[in-house]
DNA sequence: CGAATAGTTGAGGTGGCTCAAATTTTGTGG
DNA sequence: CCACAAAATTTGAGCCACCTCAACTATTCG
């Protein structure tokens, strides 16, 4: 359960007692296949559900057929956008992992929040910093190798911000495809592209950085977006600080 | 200043004396000529802005020199997306027409959410809203024609929720290219190509819809994602109340 | 009435798409 | 541990939606 606790620490002044009671509202816990969904489109329901392990993806079927990804989601993450503020649930949420989640009562957070405000403020502002991935996500038109850079390094910084670092990116080019707006075949090809430069790993299945300097001057990225007070504090200057945060493995 | 309030008793149960104790605490008002930014990126303030007249955008410039709109704004909107949760500014916001705006400080909106916690859950699920147009708009390599024609069709419905029904959409070509991520080239093409089709009106140099049904059609186009009550209530069957919604004018 | 600003038109180039098939890897049951 | 099915990745070929560049025309406004 701490994995929401670490998030919310991060956003907020929040102590031990506040957190404590947050996470003693969460009680079952259900462990979710790959592939399956966690939470389905139209399903409005009483309570929120949050991510434990594993990785999901936030998404929508378009009219043609195609599968449009909003957002990746890691552990400490709301799969529900925090259906307790805006009921209507318009996308579905689907584990690309393994997954475990847990669930809270709607009147659960409606009380505590009331209790403690400073949680409530730190929810508020999780849900802002998503947003800020959603606008991050439409810069118009970036060409696909950018794209496909940048989408990688949201993902590395966002699991090195959970203490995942240094591992293969859990999940496939059709996921990245979907997420990417591109077609697999083009994103594949530009994954190849990526290895050719020596920025991913070659050889291996798995998609997996071996360059993060260049991967970063690539995407043009720059990880403020995200609002993650440990990475910000190295991101002043963003050439050789990305640089720094690697450097560990 | 009730442009603000008449939007928030939308988004919750507000009673009239928690809207005046908001609405009392903008004091100042400021006007902005078409084309000024009403903000700037980076600047981080002690105040909040709102915009109480006219049309906005929030954008950023990328590197290639391009302008991405991101949203429009409209009276009642925060301009600076609630950098009272989330200081940092990653955009600019920029008056697309005259505009007026007023400001409220962020210490004040503390005070007041603390009183009321209503009224602090109604700005909560505003910026969620905000985050849910960013969501649609992203929705994957929509066609241009059926691109432009969503993004006329959001803002038809957002100035009628704000009672501007049936007048032109109060933006230049280049806005509209600029939110899409389409060249200012192709855009022209893709308008004309709708007004061959009289879904715009013809002969006018604004943009003004001619025929909103097949605007709707042809956008393949859900307002639920709005969640605007006076809208929602007529959208369970998309096809013909979207009709009855035009058959004011 | 001149200078911006906004809109329109033409021509040629290309990034990413679709379709279709092959190959490799992973998972599953025996 | 093997064999087969399912999933993931790779390759080739042709095409088109949208782009860029570059001019020209209409409109607005001081």
């Amino acid at each position: 359960m701490h994995a929401l606790a670490r998030k919310l620490r991060n956003l907020a002044t929040i102590d031990d007692e506040e957190l404590q009671a947050l996470v003693t509202m969460f009680r079952t816990k259900r462990n979710i296949r790959r592939g399956d969904d966690i939470l389905t489109i139209g399903s409005s329901s009483a309570y929120s559900t949050v991510l434990l392990q594993g990785v999901a993806c936030r998404y929508k079927i378009v009219e043609n057929g195609r599968r449009q990804i909003f957002t990746f989601q890691y552990p400490g993450d709301f799969c529900d956008g925090y259906s307790y503020i805006l009921p209507t649930q318009d996308s579905a949420v689907s584990a690309l992992t393994e997954c475990s989640v847990s669930i809270i009562q709607h009147k659960d957070i409606e009380r505590i929040t009331a209790t403690f405000p400073n949680l409530g403020l730190a929810l508020w502002r999780d849900t802002m910093i998503e947003a800020s991935i959603f606008r991050e996500w439409n810069v118009g038109q970036r060409p696909a190798r950018e794209r496909i850079a940048h989408l990688l390094c949201e993902q590395t910084v966002r699991l090195e911000a959970i203490g995942i670092i240094g591992g293969a990116i859990p999940m496939t080019q059709v996921d990245l495809a979907d997420a990417a707006g591109l077609s697999t075949v083009h994103t594949n090809r530009t994954i190849q592209d990526l290895r050719q430069l020596g920025v991913l790993l070659r050889n291996r299945r798995a998609i997996a950085v071996a360059h993060w300097d260049r991967l970063v001057e690539i995407a043009k990225f720059d990880a403020r977006y995200l609002n993650i007070p440990q990475v910000l504090s190295k991101w002043s200057s963003p050439a050789q600080i990305c640089h720094d945060a690697r450097n560990l493995h």
